[in-house]
DNA sequence: CAAATCCCGACAAATATAGTCAAGAAGGCA
DNA sequence: TGCCTTCTTGACTATATTTGTCGGGATTTG
């Protein structure tokens, strides 16, 4: 998974969605879900697995909803996709498929291949933080209004 | 799939081999198979798909087997790859998870950064060699057995 | 012709992904 | 207090994708 898959990029509409909104205060799943375009209930699943990570913050009750921990220029695409993926990272050996299945073990001529591609996503991943999508929707939205010619 | 599936391991395992061995005549898909620990059956599917990529040719009879088209320095992971998914790409957009489902179309902010990654990537696989892969691989045997210490 | 080998399409099994549900806990407010 | 709203939780189901298998047919060689 380096592009990431469904549940992935719900995650991270969603928290771009509470980066747009930072300053209205807790925002419900159901508008994250109808904006955004995702199942409702799977994307209280998805969220719910952001417990713990630092990256957002859930209120109960009637003014309850999520919001970010810290600003979006401090979240970073990296940030969400590792988090998303922490415990199957631990024991899959991201070279190949699987340390136990593959034939080769620590002889694979194609390991450093992929933590060469591994790295090089990451390294694009790492940098992107939320922040920067705001910025550049925006910019592709004004492009939009005043074409160049 | 930035990293491959397993079948694309096993075909870049397969076409490894091939290289491996290009001056024996053609190889059978059983003697592939046993060396790189692939399912026989299976591999007769991946290797069959890809007559028409310019990469292998195959011979029937009993001298038959598979070999190479080019030499192992004009085949790159990324001819490879990019061969196993040719009708996949066609139709599924790169970007989001489908063009068709996706409610942003052409004004996803991800959109972009989904463009940048696999660029990255492709970046790397289609530098990467065959032929560098051997090498690389024989440098690891002589290093483990004259380890610098 | 027979044996070896690839070729082909359909099928089956396993795994991963996506999504749903029902009941509960907590916050806010009258 | 009691009620409404919203997140919480874990189990469950459905769907899609991936990974394989099988039987029989086509080719080549001797």
């Amino acid at each position: 998974m380096l592009i990431p898959s469904k549940k992935g990029q719900y995650a991270l509409r969603a928290i771009y969605e509470l980066s747009r909104r930072k300053d209205e205060g807790p925002i419900k799943i159901s508008t994250i879900a109808d904006v955004q375009v995702i199942p409702h209930r799977f994307l209280e699943v998805i969220l719910n697995q952001f417990k713990g990570s630092g990256i957002v913050e859930a209120k109960r009750g009637v003014y309850g909803g999520y919001s970010l921990t810290r600003s979006p220029s401090q979240i970073t695409v990296g940030d969400v996709l590792r988090y998303l993926q922490r415990d199957r990272d631990a024991t899959a050996c991201l070279a190949c498929v699987s340390q136990k299945t593959c034939p080769f073990f620590d002889n694979c001529g194609f390991l450093k291949l992929w933590q060469k591609v591994k790295a090089a996503a990451f390294d694009i991943y790492d940098q992107t933080t939320m922040q920067d999508l705001l910025d550049s929707n925006e910019t592709d939205i004004a492009l939009k209004q005043a074409p160049v010619e």
